[in-house]
DNA sequence: TCCTCATATACGTCAATGCAAATATATTCC
DNA sequence: GGAATATATTTGCATTGACGTATATGAGGA
């Protein structure tokens, strides 16, 4: 289990894939929120997604017509660290915390949103879940 | 500050780069001995050390011929925190490992090395050092 | 000044990645 | 089965990054 890092790095390297990461940490998200939040195209969403999924820092789970995606934490000690290290920073960042209060706004009022009409509300997952 | 961490995370992307950091890791090492370890092209090392440097984790001092290279602490916490845990899976990573090997072997013996001849030792530095 | 050594940069090529637009797949409802 | 919805994948193109080769820079010595 050496674990190159050099993967996980390159997942990580790009603003977007980190904004989704940041919205998903410690939730169960649809992609239709991700969507509406980043107010960016769903194809290029589901790519960023993709890409984090192969990487396994994320996983995903079929809900119908909805896809919700979390986190994975990586069972390498120092990936986990890094991902931490990432949400930690994550804290501090202007653009992050705006992204997750839209989502609060969009959680407590959906209906504003033509795109989340009936769409699953994100959902708080426990944090230690593998 | 809000420090986006993509650009770390780009310039840690790569593995000739995560070698290059681990060697240099609590050390001052000139491009030379780099060269000879990884056993790679000058223009390659070269190239990643820039790389490196332009992301600001690395620093370089010119000695006369030489370039040394030393590891350059982020200020950011964050950034600092990424850094620790890439440096702290080295440590259990086998070609890390004994790339280390091989530098205290070339460092005992630089007359074994053709073209470390009259090159300048790597030296132990403080780690707490900015 | 010219030569040599250590290192850096420029250039050309190739693969990987990002994006938008179009299309495909999967699921539900009728 | 067919329409509608949510998400994924493909396509085409521009950008970026990695590499090898060639060349430039910078320092020291003859």
């Amino acid at each position: 289990m050496p674990a190159d890092l050099a993967p996980l790095f390159r997942a990580l390297a790009d603003r977007t894939r980190l904004r989704l990461l940041n919205l998903i940490a410690g939730r169960e998200v649809c992609v239709c929120y991700l969507v509406e939040i980043l107010r960016q195209s769903q194809p290029k969403i589901s790519r960023h997604l993709a890409y984090l999924r192969k990487a396994g820092v994320v996983a995903a789970r079929r809900e119908g017509k909805w896809m919700h995606y979390r986190m994975e934490r990586p069972r390498e000690a120092a990936s986990a660290l890094v991902l931490d290290a990432a949400l930690e920073s994550f804290k501090l960042d202007r653009e992050m915390l705006s992204d997750l209060a839209s989502l609060s706004r969009a959680c407590c009022r959906p209906d504003r949103f033509v795109s989340l009409h009936g769409a699953p509300t994100p959902i708080r997952i426990d944090s230690t879940a593998a």
